[in-house]
DNA sequence: ATTGACATTAACGTTAACGTTAATCTATAA
DNA sequence: TTATAGATTAACGTTAACGTTAATGTCAAT
């Protein structure tokens, strides 16, 4: 059981971030010491560190986010409740679907931005190249230290 | 040529979006129509597509965009001009190198998520199956049209 | 010469995702 | 018991990335 500073330290959420996600509904409330301060179980700190990774690598908002965390406590929250009915299951399965190819389709992009970069840093290299012999005179002036 | 309406259907962009880039100095301002309408070369347009992606897709903010851009039309602009430092050089590269990582990086974690998406969905399939025998009562209550 | 369909700039409005500050409460160590 | 170091809520502030509106300009066709 963790307070909300030691959060903060393994997600590399702020409180207020972590506040805020609470009062959007993006995880559920957490327990309560007597006095009133939150706490945080294992399992909670893993969740968050989930979301926060999905935000900042992924790019998802919290409201897309938020279509996920409903998504996945409906289906957590199954097996006695049996509270699901075809329909939605099969809406919740075709939403993955789409999630899945969405995230193929943007691995791909990724691959075509690499490429590109890769052929800028070797336009940098032939440049470097060309410097190298042709610029001793500008490089001895790069090392040179001027204070102002 | 393009004119801007033009330009907003072949990438996406609103014409808020255009000016805004321009305005901030993401993109070079393009030429003009005697009569002060902006208009857009394939170049240009090419340049934006590639920008529109690179936010929709990686993520990326304007700002790490102007980075990019003002990297790019370094190394462009080289040739004669000759301006950059061997230690400017190897600046870029490295920028270059580390970016290329982040990518890497971006893609493991997308896999990763898939993985957990297809996780879900194989638990959404199970209750499915589970359902299919054991909830035809509720199938048919969730064909019933109820008219309030 | 006027209409309509395009464009322009300038400026205020909006939303998401928090940051920051203020006022207050609580537990514990001295 | 008083101080110190944590927590809390409430509310206003901020930034990015545009949206929206208003006032205006231009050109081609009627």
């Amino acid at each position: 059981m963790y307070l909300i500073d030691d959060v903060t330290k393994m997600t590399g959420l702020t409180k207020r971030a972590l506040r805020y996600y609470e009062e959007i509904g993006l995880i559920l409330p957490p327990q309560r010491t007597k006095g009133n301060a939150r706490i945080y179980s294992e399992e909670e700190v893993k969740e968050l560190r989930k979301v926060a990774e999905a935000k900042e690598v992924l790019g998802f908002s919290l409201q897309e986010l938020q279509q996920f965390m409903s998504l996945k406590r409906m289906i957590e929250e199954r097996s006695e409740r049996q509270g699901l009915s075809v329909k939605e299951i099969t809406q919740i399965e075709d939403l993955l679907e789409n999630q899945i190819k969405m995230i193929d389709f943007k691995v791909v992009k990724m691959q075509a931005f690499k490429t590109e970069l890769k052929k800028m840093r070797e336009s940098a290299m032939a440049i470097h190249e060309k410097t190298k012999t042709k610029g001793e005179m500008k490089e001895w002036k790069d090392s040179i230290q001027i204070t102002d």
